[in-house]
RNA sequence: GGCGACGUAGCCAAGUGGUAAGGCAGAGGUCUGCAAAACCUCCAUCCCCAGUUCGAUUCUGGGCGUCGCCUCCA
């Protein structure tokens, strides 16, 4: 049985969800625009892509997921001009760099990822389209959508034209727009686009499509007219969003999305929304190069707030994050190693498989993976516990595991394969240990501090010693970029 | 100016009309050669005011504060 609900901006109710077609959910997400590098927030948005697609998958559904890359735009134009490069050559390493950063978080591929510049046909065949159905005009070889004729027009962003700031609105396009409002689908061509390789042929004139428009062609080439789920950011709502749903229905006279999922904004430590036009922003590159565990940086990302919270990006939240990693491997790991007792606890089994409905109850409410994650360290606590008491059955020790499956279904955090064993370390270890049989302490904490500060830890137990990777030192703010 | 969100312990954060999950940090303890890990104990009445209610942090209204969108933006 589904149960799974999701917040719908459109309309704002959290609704059971159902695709179209049974059994499988047609999901297409904004993408990164590739003219710099990712900075976290954007990863915000990637990995919440992620953990929809996720649980679609615990829920039951097939997926087909298409994320964009957009690899024409204006800021990309730009900076090719400035390169003296061509935009693809411009763009490639930044498309290089998404895709090893999506990677490194460990995000699940999508099934395709579109690039606006491959797809200019299905834009011009749309925008055609538009033309002929009087949605859109021509004005000096530019053409704009016609807002106007196209009555349901913010009906996402609750944005009526009539309430937009008067007077200090600057039109940035052109002036031969029917309606300030009205928006670029395709721009003529400028003598320096040729050069860089960012003009096309059209029916309607040489020239390179708005930024709108793509997503409308691309979902629709992938995914159909009607897709299940569209995501992105909050800051897409308005005016993207609203144009894509203007661009779309207006053209295939269909109904565009059956549910729109946003997700919140990261803010830096300053309380100021993380935003590349803003100046300062962090990459992902930059948390990492501070000593920043990826895997903590990704649990921060998608569990450390529910998706439609503010974020706020601090070196005291990622601790904090990797301190939950390290605790929920740790936990695995000791369920995994430990010798089952002879007989099952019954009320532990009782309250772990509580726990796992309950977690299952949490992420199929919104993606409430907050609330999940909680459940579980609660019932870990209570679950070490009975480890230490040796009460953990081969029923126990089974279920224990399946509910870190759950956890880990989302999260994937915890059973991550380490690097292997550095022969090293093991070699220092059995030197420490023998340094501690013959009672030579100095020696033995000589051994584990140099360890330490080469980011192993040490742990003596009844079973021997283990170790594990931390980081180095304390971890000093991220660098702006 | 229009639209909207948020304000829960030192920090992050979930949540419900019936007296508030979880994590980090901190204090004490058990265990340990010492540590670490783990466990135990301690650490909030939910911005303010008024109203509805038997009862509100959770609903309504007002106030204060913070922030987002309305322009490229995940």
């Amino acid at each position: 049985m589904n149960s799974l609900r999701l917040h719908n901006t459109f309309g704002g109710t959290k609704d059971v969800f159902e695709p179209l077609e049974p059994g499988l959910v047609r999901m297409y997400t904004c993408g990164p625009t590739v003219w710099n590098f990712a900075h976290v927030g954007n990863l915000r948005a990637f990995l919440f892509y992620d953990l929809i697609r996720r649980h679609l998958r615990v829920a039951g559904f097939r997926v087909t997921h298409v994320m964009n890359l957009t690899d024409i735009d204006d800021r990309i134009l730009d900076q090719a001009m400035h390169a003296g490069t061509t935009i693809e050559e411009y763009i490639e390493p930044y498309a290089r760099a998404f895709f090893e950063d999506m990677a490194t978080l460990r995000a699940q591929p999508a099934e395709h990822y579109p690039r606006a510049t491959e797809h200019i046909p299905e834009m011009v065949d749309m925008i055609s389209t538009l033309i002929k159905n009087e949605n859109a005009y021509i004005a000096d070889g530019d053409v704009y959508f016609r807002i106007a004729s196209f009555p349901a027009y913010g009906a996402l962003s609750h944005l009526d034209r009539a309430g937009l700031k008067a007077g200090a609105r600057v039109a940035t396009d052109k002036y031969e727009k029917e309606s300030v409002s009205d928006f670029a689908l395709w721009k003529k061509s400028q003598p320096e686009d040729e050069e860089i390789g960012a003009s096309w042929e059209a029916p309607f004139g040489r020239g390179r499509p708005g930024w709108h428009i793509e997503c409308s062609a691309m979902s629709k080439r992938y995914l159909g007219e009607t897709l299940d789920i569209h995501a992105g950011g909050v800051d897409l709502l308005f005016p993207h969003h609203e144009n894509e749903i203007a661009q779309s229905e207006a053209a295939n006279q269909k109904p565009f999305v059956r549910v729109w999922l946003h997700s919140e904004h990261l803010f830096d430590a300053t309380g100021e929304k993380m935003s590349k036009s803003a100046g300062g922003f962090t990459t992902l590159r930059d948390l990492i190069g501070a000593g920043h565990d990826p895997l903590a940086i990704r649990f921060f990302l998608i569990a450390n707030a529910h998706y439609r919270s503010r974020l706020r990006l601090s070196d005291d939240a990622l601790h904090a994050a990797a301190e939950q990693v390290r605790r929920l491997r740790e936990f695995n790991e000791r369920v995994i190693r430990t010798a089952p007792a002879v007989s099952d606890d019954a009320g532990l089994a009782q309250r772990t498989a509580e726990v796992r409905i309950a977690y299952r109850e949490a992420l199929d409410d919104d993606l409430n993976l907050p609330q999940g994650v909680g459940l579980v360290f609660d019932h870990i606590r209570e679950a070490n516990a009975a480890l230490d008491a040796g009460r953990v059955g081969p029923s126990n020790k089974a279920s224990l595991l399946e509910l870190i499956d759950d956890l880990d279904a989302h999260l994937d955090v915890i059973r991550v394969e380490e690097p292997g064993l550095a022969e090293e370390v093991e070699r220092l270890i059995a030197e420490r240990e023998e340094a501690r049989r013959a009672r030579d302490f100095d020696r033995a904490d000589r051994i584990r501090d140099d360890l330490r500060s080469r980011g192993i830890a040490l742990e003596d137990s009844r079973d021997g010693v283990r170790w594990r990777r931390i980081s180095p030192g304390p971890v000093i703010e991220a660098g702006r970029s």
